[in-house]
DNA sequence: AGCTACTCCTGGTAGC
DNA sequence: TGCTACCAGGAGTAGC
């Protein structure tokens, strides 16, 4: 699933091709990916507009555009589990997933395509009102151990769903949480106000670390469906250290790996390593 | 406030 | 081999 590692991937590679670009044309093939508007709306919304910038929030990727100079809202795309995006030649066959397709200058065309119809791509004239109930982004200066510790004391939760929820972080799912509780040595079940500031400290130091870690290898592909918009699957995969390694041993004391579900989620953990 | 269940989807796979 | 049933899960929502 593209968690932040896997959009900061994507944003990066696709970021040279569109920016500049204008939109020339548009077909829509899922109406429901454009999350509310219809087709004409869309169109009427996006074609004719110059991508201006492109950036990344939590796992939301984001593309400014202009007319004219003078900002005009923004593309806003979510791929949920399945989604991907190409940016290829207008004679590259995107395959029969492709939801949403936008014809650019250059001859080039951005493919959103999603397997299973989760992903959207909105167009919104304030982005900030989709993006504004985020949590604060993980890499980012505000993410902080005091920070982390005063969050965790406000919040009676268990630290797993808590971490997924994006209000309260932006841009963990359930990969990057399971992992970074190992490294923290927390267990996911543990309520966040009884997590002691030297422990939300180490939490939010092996947070930072996993997402770097997995940025730089561009990140996880354990399945047919994350890629990068190059083709190329991440690597992070190969350094999991309890995600889908039930039954496996673990790498800090050999102990069996354990999968349980939490708030509907499978949930990895080593019950040696990560005491309640 | 926080938890659970349900919804949306379909490819992959386990089981027969 | 071929069928069916179930699983994965991000986020929104409803209900307790």
């Amino acid at each position: 699933m593209p968690e932040l590692p896997e959009v900061e991937t994507i944003a990066r590679l696709i970021r040279p091709r569109l920016v500049g670009r204008r939109i020339e044309g548009c077909e829509v093939r899922w109406t429901r990916t454009l999350g509310g508007l219809s087709r004409p709306e869309f169109a009427r919304a996006v074609v004719g507009a110059r991508l201006a910038r492109v950036w990344r929030r939590g796992k939301f990727l984001v593309a400014d555009l202009e007319r004219g100079g003078r900002a005009c809202g923004a593309l806003v795309g979510h791929l949920r589990m399945t989604g991907r995006v190409h940016v290829e030649s207008s004679t590259w066959d995107p395959g029969p997933y492709l939801k949403v397709r936008l014809a650019l200058d250059d001859g080039t065309c951005f493919s959103f395509i999603d397997v299973r119809k989760f992903a959207r791509l909105r167009f919104a004239r304030e982005p900030e009102l989709l993006l504004g109930d985020l949590g604060p982004e993980p890499l980012s200066d505000e993410f902080t151990p005091a920070w982390l510790a005063e969050a965790l004391r406000a919040r009676g939760r268990r630290l797993k769903p808590l971490l997924l929820d994006q209000t309260f972080l932006a841009g963990l799912g359930n990969i990057y949480a399971d992992e970074s509780l190992f490294r923290a040595g927390l267990h996911p079940l543990a309520r966040s106000d009884r997590v002691g500031s030297e422990r939300s400290a180490r939490l939010c130091g092996e947070i930072r670390a996993t997402l770097r870690e997995a940025i730089d290898r561009e990140g996880s592909s354990f399945d047919v469906f994350y890629r990068t918009p190059e083709g190329n699957p991440g690597r992070y995969q190969d350094e999991f250290k309890v995600y889908g390694r039930a039954g496996k041993s673990c790498t800090l004391c050999g102990g069996p790996i354990v999968r349980i579900v939490v708030g509907q989620r499978g949930t990895h953990l080593c019950p040696r390593c990560q005491r309640r």
